[in-house]
DNA sequence: CAGCCACCGGTCATTACCTCA
DNA sequence: GATGAGGTAATGACCGGTGGC
């Protein structure tokens, strides 16, 4: 390689002179005079084609080779101490006050230029760092909130399909006690009516509420007391003689996932699939 | 109001490291 | 296995804009 070569990068929006494979910015600015402080204008002649790795070990560092303070052309990388040392810093107090810095660049044995853009970069990538953070926790929930609705949108559905079975029920039971003169009273007709009707508009989808009926919900729901929406015999109605169907609520541990009542008697087995179990699924 | 200074967001250039043909 | 090209992350630095003093 072409060991510290100037060349003028017209390409460059700053339009720097560029070295090729020898000093590093550094020099680039001290070429034309930018650094702060120095007021030296450093020549092609001056400079060395001496290169070192970036990571320099700190021993390296203090040999003459590589560290001559008369020569800051020749620094690339921060060192580890320094950049230790700036970190440390950087911890206690992101924000830099004038005589910090120039104590920190007089402990390090940098401009304070340096140490300024040091933290500037620092604060900048810390942001960084800090977005992605929260941009990934923020992901997390959002996952996790977009899953719990629909496992309920799905416990919803099952709500429904429990519906339809209960009025079918209903209506057989209706059936059953109009006798074969079909006398069924008008009374009952109109409770089932309005059984129906309250119980889709509570599993309804609508924007007024949440559509979700959860064991807690459906004890208000069956409850007698108060102001249920359901007849006092309502619980008697489901559970009646036909089949000896069985609304029952599901163990109240919090959860809300999957299917919570018992159509056809006994309790939802523990751990069953709601395949098995459902008894319109196969 | 102008000037100075520090900061921020965006960007560049360079280097080290990794992968792959 | 060695090697070179290409991609990428990290890093040091600058520019332009902005706001405080």
């Amino acid at each position: 390689m072409d060991c510290g070569r100037l060349v003028f990068d017209s390409s460059s929006r700053h339009g720097h002179m560029l070295v090729l494979g020898g000093a590093n910015s550094i020099y680039r600015d001290f070429v034309l005079g930018r650094n702060e402080g120095t007021g030296s204008v450093f020549t092609m002649e001056e400079g060395s084609n001496k290169r070192r790795p970036f990571f320099t070990s700190p021993e390296e560092l203090l040999e003459e080779e590589y560290y001559d303070e008369q020569l800051p052309e020749k620094k690339r990388r921060l060192t580890p101490e320094q950049v230790h040392l700036l970190e440390k810093s950087f911890e206690s107090e992101n924000k830099l006050e004038p005589e910090r810095k120039s104590e920190l660049a007089k402990t390090l044995g940098l401009q304070p230029r340096q140490v300024a853009v040091w933290f500037q970069n620092r604060r900048a990538r810390w942001k960084t760092k800090q977005l992605e953070r929260d941009f990934d926790r923020l992901k997390a929930a959002y996952d996790s909130l977009l899953a719990d609705h629909e496992a309920q949108l799905k416990d919803n559905d099952c709500l429904r399909s429990q519906v339809v079975i209960l009025n079918e029920k209903l209506q057989a039971k209706e059936l059953v006690d109009a006798g074969p003169a079909g006398e069924s009273s008008a009374v009952d007709r109109v409770t089932s009516m309005q059984i129906q009707a309250k119980m889709e508009d509570h599993l309804s989808t609508g924007s007024g509420g949440s559509a979700v009926v959860d064991g807690e919900g459906l004890h208000q729901i069956v409850d007698s007391s108060g102001d249920s929406y359901f007849p006092d015999n309502f619980q008697e109605m489901v559970q009646g003689p036909v089949d000896g169907c069985i609304v029952q609520s599901e163990e109240d541990d919090g959860s809300d996932d999957g299917c919570n009542y018992n159509l056809d008697g006994g309790m939802f087995p523990e751990n069953q699939p709601a395949d098995n179990w459902w008894p319109w699924s196969n």
